[in-house]
DNA sequence: CGACGGTATTGGTATTAACCAATTGTTAAG
DNA sequence: CTTAACAATTGGTTAATACCAATACCGTCG
């Protein structure tokens, strides 16, 4: 330990918060935590560099190896930034696994953001001949259709609607707050996944309940849902910000 | 170091290989290296347990601390598997980890339509700081860069900037209609990719190359290319109409 | 004013040394 | 023979320390 904590390294400390004895969870996952909540919360805003390693270690009270391995992991999720010689950086957009079939829930989750949404709407209908199409279901069936607007930590991350077969859940109130629990609930959670990934302009109403503007990029990402029996149960359509989220695949190229 | 090398140690180490002194490889990566040969050489076959990480720093004449960053490495790509209390071992399936993922004209190329590149540029140099950060590349390191649009029955669909490390190809000339031909020529061919996409509008040239207006949808398309040894030797940036373009991925659920 | 070069800073690699936690195999008790 | 308790094995976490490598900063020189 070089020299005492200074007043700035106090600061700091209360700006990131100290860790807690009575958590059992591993240091470096507790480093983790405050380093996450500091990102959310904006006390390190994208492209900040974090303060040194050293002075990380110091300020937890921990080694450095200990910090190091704490953001390790956040540069695996793409959330940091290492550069030798420079610093460790706030990376501006989001990574989300492409290739993994997680809910936003589990997704955040995984993240340590508190995940919410607000309900656009929430209907019971039968099928429109495109999701009949898509759904291999017959004209007529009854569906539930979800429409919210999905947040991290309060942040407007992504505008959904899910339309799912009725047959797969008991009722429409089945739905708390995450589809994915809903379905599980009844065994019919989906275990594979078809999506498509597209670019586009967002529109006026996409803008505003994303927070963004009318032209910018956005992404959209369309899903159909299939259960264990190989039929398909959900169809959804994702719109993202372009400029908050990447999508992350890692494939084979075998031939 | 508690005991000294057994007869058993002298047999795991010629299997192995030992650590080569002028190799300027961090250790640990060496350490990578000769694990991965094992594997492809089947020396260590699918399920096997490997020796424990003590017995492999002692092996290796290396720490228990290096030995786990080597292992931790071949976890992230999937070809370990590690129980606590148990053991490390060998996945079974490797490719089913990757999802695969295809663009649409990819599959309409394999469907006999009509793909033709134009060459816009051509070059050889030396990494750019960009370049070098992704391909773990020193500065100074020789790289051939080709620049092209892609045209799918003469329409175009992509602009596509590659940078492909100097050590991998015999000349510039060597590529003539595929890149990954000319790369598969000489052994280099990628066999898992780390790709990124991004939505994005276009620019001026981006947008008149792709026979599209400024302000358009577009998706970027960032990949990093491995060799089997674990590393990267191509890095590249497409650029797609998003209009035009969709991306689909099958997925399971993971875990 | 610009270019060069040293120096401090910062992340990267590596060792040694403990101890914890989960699992497995063995032993002793019933 | 089964089961419970224990011990050994194995990966997981953390510390303290040292040096390497890339970068950034600043002063000096031309």
């Amino acid at each position: 330990m070089p020299d005492e904590p200074t007043d700035r390294d106090q600061t700091l400390a209360e700006r990131f918060g100290r860790l807690n004895a009575s958590d059992h969870r591993p240091l470096y996952r507790q480093v983790q935590a405050r380093l996450r909540t500091a990102i959310t919360d904006r006390v390190l805003a994208a492209d900040d560099a974090l303060p040194p390693e050293r002075e990380l270690a110091n300020l937890f009270g921990v080694s450095r190896i200990t910090v190091r391995k704490a953001i390790e992991g956040l540069v695996n999720e793409g959330v940091l930034e290492t550069r030798q010689g420079s610093g460790t950086f706030v990376r501006a957009k989001v990574e989300k696994n492409f290739a993994q079939l997680t809910s936003f829930s589990e997704e955040m989750a995984a993240r340590g953001l508190d995940a919410s949404s607000v309900w656009l709407s929430r209907s019971e209908g039968t099928v429109s001949p495109e999701e009949a199409m898509t759904l291999r279901a017959s004209p007529g069936t009854v569906v539930y259709r979800f429409s919210r607007v999905r947040l991290a930590n309060g942040t407007p991350m992504s505008l959904e609607k899910a339309t799912v077969l009725g047959s797969t859940l008991p009722s429409l109130d089945a739905v708390d707050r995450s589809l994915y629990t809903a379905l599980k609930a009844t065994g019919n959670r989906p275990v594979r996944a078809l999506q498509r990934l597209s670019a586009l302009l967002l529109n006026e109403e996409q803008a505003e309940l994303l927070g963004a503007r009318v032209g910018d990029a956005g992404l959209l990402v369309e899903r159909i849902g299939f259960n264990g029996d190989g039929a398909a149960i959900e169809f959804s359509q994702s719109y993202y910000r372009g400029d908050t989220y990447d999508f992350v695949a890692e494939l084979s190229l075998g031939d």
